[in-house]
DNA sequence: ATGAAAGCGCTAACAC
DNA sequence: GTGTTAGCGCTTTCAT
């Protein structure tokens, strides 16, 4: 482990200043000293220490994420997307799990500062402003993502929310559907109420219609996508088609489908979102909308490292990724011309 | 961020050998000048750098993670089980995909030596032998996970694949099943080896019976299960019961099932294997075998950190986490005593 | 083309 | 109880 640039400077009768020069690919050195100073780091397999470089360079070629949960479904994605564009740029990743609590954000903020990370990627829950804002009056690189707060004026990449509201809406009425219901996520949540605004938005500018009684509240659980279709179809007039906030949900919807003895897509159309695992594997395999999580990992690393590099603040800019359609059998077939 | 330990020793008009006593909470300073300097350093804010720590304790309270893809379902619950016990000892961790390809996973381990991580917690392809043998040469601190290299001597927490078939087939007898199959996960795995291994070991323990006819490769995709069991069930004389490698198998033969019109439990039960968010959703529910992902993570950082602590290279043991048993309804009820 | 030396921010003897 | 100083492993002037 032990060794350091003194040691290949002995070996090849050199000084470390001549040994760090090869090491960095300076100029002024010449062929011959190159050469053998290389073979000597091959043999001896030397690596110069990170460390020390960091001290000096003040730079340590290491980002800082810091996200809810791991093991939350969203973020593997994104950590894979931002480890791999990290990687590209000579980058690593050191990740911390914060699980919403301000406490350890907080904590993970300063653990990064400590670690003299040269740049952070988070998502923080709403309550920590006060943390961003004074990342930003240090200057220090900051990319938000999946949810940015409110006036924090510094970069952020998201996913549009609404867009997905607004997507699944356009879906179903270029099949033919008019007359749509929705049930939504858990409205204390901004994606869920972007995605109804979404839908309502797409309702009224694509000319189809919705009732009050076909928008119900959920809260992402799989009884809470039951019960709300249970609502729906108990109704005299239904829709013929509901968006569901989240697949989970959605095969919630399934299930009261089925003990309505009716049929999906005939009797009615299901849209979800995540596009979970489950959704190409039930019966029949669920239309929904896909979050870009792999690339909003890359979308961000890719910002934050051209903050690091420029150190150009009006480099802050604000990335929205859009959501897409995985068109599968939940909402019927187009209509064939003949 | 540029705040360094002189700027606290002139403000507080002491000198850095005091500042850092009392960021060390070293004796030998009164209680007076320490109250001094911990008001100065709160008010400005100061974060000692980790880096210059680093360098001179050659100690860098880091650990590295080299996975194959954090996006596997398998390592998102690992890593969040890492990071949480390291988190405990002060510990943050550095991660890295490699895809289980050679060349990548030696470039993490230089990686990681080079950031002078204080120990490594890895997951390497079979082939990379060469790499852990050069790592134990160097006494430095390793733990292999989920993978053990063969006679690499070194650290590992694994979990046991053999028990996994094992409590499989015991359960299955409990219940009453005496003739049972299986389907295995693609053979070139020792991961499937194992479970056969476990299957055939309890059957003939317990004095069940299988016929090699029930046996069937698969590959852990839904489709292989779907034809393992279609030829199964198109022999003339059934298993009771089938174990299957894998949950998403375990989904195909549900189809195959329903498909000769037959019935899960009553007429042919079925118990999976990995717990993937699908198996509460479908109906039945599948009975499954768990695997302590979690767990497997807190063990391999608790190993990892003692051993980092300890220094003590006969702590390098190896850990055997149990599969464990999760009931559904998938394979039938037990016999009531009435 | 190469070397000597200062310094990055800190800890740990060692002095007083 | 507190200060001085060497040094961790490197990069980077500045000489030569």
């Amino acid at each position: 482990m032990g060794l350091t640039i003194k040691d290949i400077a002995k070996k090849a009768g050199v000084s470390i200043a001549t040994v760090s020069r090869v090491l960095n690919d300076k100029p002024d050195v010449s062929e011959d000293t190159k050469k053998e100073i290389q073979s000597i780091i091959n043999e001896l397999g030397y690596n110069p220490s990170g460390v020390a470089r960091g001290l000096v360079l003040s730079q340590t070629y290491t980002i800082g994420l810091i996200i809810p949960d791991i093991s939350n479904p969203f973020f593997p994605a994104v950590a894979r997307g931002v480890e791999d564009e990290a990687k590209k740029s000579g980058y690593s990743v050191i990740f911390c799990n914060t699980d919403n609590n301000k406490k350890d954000e907080k904590e993970a903020i300063q653990l990064m500062k400590n670690k003299k990370v040269d740049g952070i990627i988070l998502s923080l829950s709403i309550h920590n402003k006060q943390e961003l804002k004074s990342l930003k009056e240090n200057g220090f690189p900051v990319v938000q993502i999946d949810r940015k707060i409110p006036d924090s004026a510094l970069a952020a990449v998201t996913i549009d929310n609404v867009l997905s509201g607004y997507r699944a809406v356009e879906y179903l009425v270029k099949l033919g559907h008019k007359s749509l219901g929705h049930i939504t996520g858990d409205l204390n949540t901004k994606t869920a109420q972007d995605r109804l605004k979404g839908f309502k938005q797409a309702t009224k500018e694509l000319e189809a219609v919705y009732k009050n009684e076909w928008i119900l509240e959920g809260d992402y659980s799989k009884k809470a996508g039951y019960e709300g279709m249970k609502t729906i179809l108990k109704q005299d007039e239904r829709p013929e088609a509901v968006f569901i906030a989240n697949d989970l949900m959605a095969l919630g919807a399934y299930e009261a489908v089925y003990n309505y003895g009716l049929e999906i897509p005939d009797d009615i159309s299901i849209i979800g979102h995540d596009d979970i695992e489950v959704a190409s594997i039930v019966k029949p395999e669920l239309t929904t909308i896909v979050q870009p999580k792999y690339q909003l990992g890359v979308e961000a690393a890719k910002i934050l490292i051209k903050q690091i590099e420029n150190e150009d603040l009006a480099d802050r800019k604000e990335i929205v990724l859009d959501p897409e359609l995985v068109v599968r059998d939940s909402t019927g077939k187009e209509q064939e011309n003949e």
